[in-house]
DNA sequence: CGATCACGGGG
DNA sequence: GTGTACGTGATCG
């Protein structure tokens, strides 16, 4: 029977069912049924395209021709059809070839190969479900209206059926039911085992599940890890969410669960199919992909794409949390966690904190889904494929939807020997830094140009096809070419779009009240615009990329210099003092000089730039430390921190957060820098010689000076022998069993030799090497900061002076 | 010095 | 679904 739905689609997918091909849409009906549709009128194709002087009828003859025997089964080609489209830049015919179902894509590809090795082959390596959603222009996370024919499958679903039209409609309120769930494990053997988990919805759902008794709250007791495994499952498929949301569930949740499913004999599915729940690699990450459902590992998401405007250099959920929400996870260390478990005390603890983390995970997702949706529907990727996407992904879907739509015929991808050659070019020349002068600089004002890549492209209408290399009126700086202005290119075209809708939606926003939903959205919708914009660039100059024009990502490069200079020059001449510049932003020393003086300079500025360039007053701050790049050529990194007027401390590239740093450096780094940021310079270096000192007493309690480090191997696969590996012998010698995987906690004791020498296993350390923690941990960390305060180590350590102010020999 | 190994997130 | 993806610092040899 015929019917109709509003539906939000929040996942696609293909498959092949009897052979034949099925798009599958996944979807939440407004009254908040889950609902399946699948189109089965969808065939998988690719483009032929014949040189120009080649006969195209005894071709098309000859491709009618192929049969190809698949173990009985014949392949042949579905349907062709002779049609226009424009390949590089020209309107041509091409051969539309339709086959059957994706697998019989390869093989018919390799017969026509075979047969006609003139023909150019296109658009054979763009995923069917993605196609589809170009082809149809369908975003995911967006409403559509659907009539459909009412169809029983083995979909798990409210609603199953035929798709039968498809309409988009605009709709404001998108709440997809979203579940977050978390594991808390403890390493056992090789393994680590799962102790408790805890699963929480926006719809009201709290619960823990354990298997260890204790007086808990919200928790449901089940008899063993298997059945907490199923429990969780079980759970899951109950509530039915359209998204499974955790924070780094790619490369440890999930990847727990297959493990203890694989040990425990069970299988685990949390999807809306048959199929089990997957964990496929994907390059050197894992994506654990659960069918009929999105899974939105957040950390992924963060990690890639959000990262560029979060403040923290750490991307721990606490820290992110603490930075979007003010949430804070429960104080609980690891090593804590361990002696509860292991004297089976306090487990409510325990569940409580997980509970908690799941709760953050969730309301960290609230936060986070609009802007995945946001690049969902502007990319045209289900937001699944979004949270794994790198800023080059996004780009190249957001391309090959605009070619669909423009006609134009995707580049293919380029094979691994085009990639090695060009990888084998030099570096395209990068952006210009001015090197920072080290040390702590007072008023300071950073001034950045917005978008400047991408500006520069459209200003200059930088495209393979407007490129002249003769009549230039204003050449490339540093280049012997120029791109004509006559026509407009396609780059320019796409980046020009994005950057005027997000100048449309800006304007859209102003007009909003903050807080709500309308302005969250548009929000969203203007980071997703920027996020791909902005990314442009990189993608014309990345040896994988589809549209590679290395003299574009030149040009593109060498305007950026030479605005960056031009600025650099204004600024001179007003006598600001240049602290430091990098790609497109610049700080600048402004001393007593008013707000009225800084806004003039930046219109100044702003009226001898070309077209939508424009340079923007970011910020100023009351102190910021700089630090030279430490070592050779190439681009300087990113070294500073910053005091705002509000007691705002931002911090780029100190990023010695590692667990492979004992914990007395972790803290004395970020102690330090906070003094050293509010002027306390003497206080910084009192604080540093009272921790110097209580080393060299024997004073730091153990735990602080305990290093993590992971055995990725066994101890005999190792052909250099670090601290860790060294240690993990010794341990192994004593009897301790130590497997592959494990992490393990070491101290450098005292003694003589290599480090890898002294260094034992945490238990096992009876003393420790004041000497390694101060010159290998306490002061590198230390004098990274330091050092640009012009204070030496010989400072620190009262050397030249005063002979061993606490008798060090 | 170059080669090797680990980090990131999670627990 | 044909993506074998990074960029940087510490220690060994």
């Amino acid at each position: 029977m015929i019917q109709k739905t509003k539906l939000m689609i929040i996942h696609a997918d293909y498959t092949i069912t009897n052979n034949s091909s099925n798009i599958r849409l996944f979807g939440r009906t407004e009254d908040g049924k889950s609902i399946v549709l699948i189109d089965n009128t969808y065939n998988p194709y690719f483009y032929a395209i014949p040189k120009k002087n080649n006969n195209i009828k005894s071709i098309i003859t000859n491709l009618k021709k192929i049969k190809i025997d698949n173990n009985k089964n014949i392949i042949n080609i579905k349907k062709l059809e002779l049609i226009e489209k424009i390949i590089d830049g020209t309107l041509q015919k091409t051969i539309k070839i339709h086959v059957q179902t994706q697998s019989e894509m390869p093989k018919i590809k390799e017969a026509i190969k075979y047969l006609n090795p003139n023909l150019d082959l296109r658009e054979y390596d763009i995923p069917i479900h993605k196609k589809y959603l170009a082809d149809k222009n369908i975003a995911p996370s967006a409403w559509y209206d659907a009539t459909y024919n009412d169809e029983k499958t083995d979909i798990q679903a409210d609603i199953t059926g035929t798709l039968l039209s498809l309409k988009h409609i605009t709709k404001q309120k998108e709440t997809p039911k979203i579940l977050a769930f978390d594991l808390e494990t403890i390493q056992k053997k090789e393994e680590n085992i799962i102790i408790l988990a805890s699963v929480v919805t926006n719809t009201g759902l709290k619960k823990a599940i354990a298997y260890e008794k204790d007086n808990y709250k919200d928790t449901i007791l089940v008899k063993n890890e298997k059945e907490l495994i199923e429990k969780l499952e079980s759970i899951i498929k109950t509530e039915d969410p359209d998204f499974i949301i955790t924070y780094n569930g790619d490369a440890f949740d999930f990847p727990v669960i297959e493990n203890r499913a694989k040990k425990l004999k069970c299988t685990i599915n949390m999807g809306r199919t048959k199929n089990p729940t997957t964990n496929k690699k994907k390059g050197r990450f894992v994506a654990a992909l659960v069918e009929g459902r999105g899974h939105i590992d957040l950390y992924q998401f963060i990690s890639r794409i959000m990262k560029a405007t979060i403040t923290s250099e750490i991307l721990t959920l606490n820290a992110v949390a603490n930075e979007l929400l003010g949430l804070q996870k429960k104080d609980m260390s690891w090593e804590q966690m361990k002696q509860y478990w292991a004297q089976k005390k306090h487990l409510d603890k325990i569940a409580e904190y997980c509970i908690h983390d799941s709760y953050i995970t969730l309301k960290l997702a609230e936060h986070i889904i609009p802007n995945i949706f946001a690049l969902s529907k502007l990319t045209k990727q289900t937001p699944q494929d979004v949270t794994r996407m790198t800023y080059g992904q996004l780009v190249e879907a957001y391309a090959i939807n605009k070619a669909t739509t423009m006609n134009i015929i995707v580049p293919n991808r380029p094979t691994s020997q085009i990639m090695d050659e060009r990888n084998l070019l030099d570096a395209i020349k990068g952006a210009f830094v001015v090197e920072p002068i080290p040390g702590l600089h007072e008023n300071i004002a950073l001034f950045d140009f917005r978008s400047l890549y991408p500006s520069i492209i459209v200003s200059h209408n930088i495209d393979p096809f407007t490129i002249k290399y003769e009549n230039c009126k204003e050449k490339v700086p540093g280049f012997d070419f120029c791109f004509t202005t006559k026509k407009e290119g396609f780059v320019p075209q796409v980046v020009k779009d994005l950057i005027n809708e997000r100048i449309k939606i800006k304007q859209e926003l102003k007009k909003q009240k903050k807080e709500t939903i309308k302005y969250r959205d548009l929000y969203a919708q203007q980071y997703a615009l920027k996020t791909v914009s902005n990314a442009f660039y990189g993608y014309l100059g990345f040896a994988a990329s589809r549209w590679y024009l290395r003299p574009c990502a030149q040009a593109t490069t060498a305007f950026g210099r030479y605005y960056i200079h031009k600025i650099i020059n204004m600024a001179e001449k007003e006598n600001f003092k240049i602290i430091y510049g990098d790609t497109d932003s610049i700080f600048l020393k402004t001393g007593n000089t008013t707000k009225e003086k800084i806004h003039e300079f930046l219109n100044n500025v702003n009226k001898t730039l070309p077209g939508i360039m424009e340079l923007e007053h970011e910020g100023s701050f009351i102190r910021g430390i700089f630090v030279a790049k430490k070592t050779g050529i190439g681009g300087a990194k990113k070294k500073y921190a910053l005091l705002d007027n509000k007691g705002n401390i931002t911090i780029r590239g100190f990023e010695q957060v590692r667990r492979d740093w004992s914990p007395l450096a972790k803290e004395t780094q970020e102690k330090i820098l906070t003094l050293v940021l509010n002027n306390k310079k003497q206080e910084a270096i009192n604080y540093l010689k009272q921790i110097i000192k209580d080393l060299k007493d024997k004073k730091i309690k153990k735990e602080k000076l305990g290093i993590y480090t992971q055995l990725t191997r066994s101890v005999d696969k190792y052909t250099q022998i670090g601290p860790h590996v060294a240690a993990a012998k010794k341990a192994i010698a004593k009897g301790v069993k130590i497997h592959p995987g494990q992490t393990i906690q070491y101290i450098i004791t005292a003694g003589s030799g290599k480090i890898s020498d002294k260094a034992e296993l945490f238990e096992f350390a009876k003393t420790y090497d004041s000497d390694y923690y101060l010159n290998n941990q306490i002061l590198p960390a230390s004098m990274r900061i330091l050092s640009v305060l012009g204070i030496t180590k010989d400072d620190i350590l009262n050397k030249g002076k005063q002979k061993g102010l606490f008798g060090w020999n």
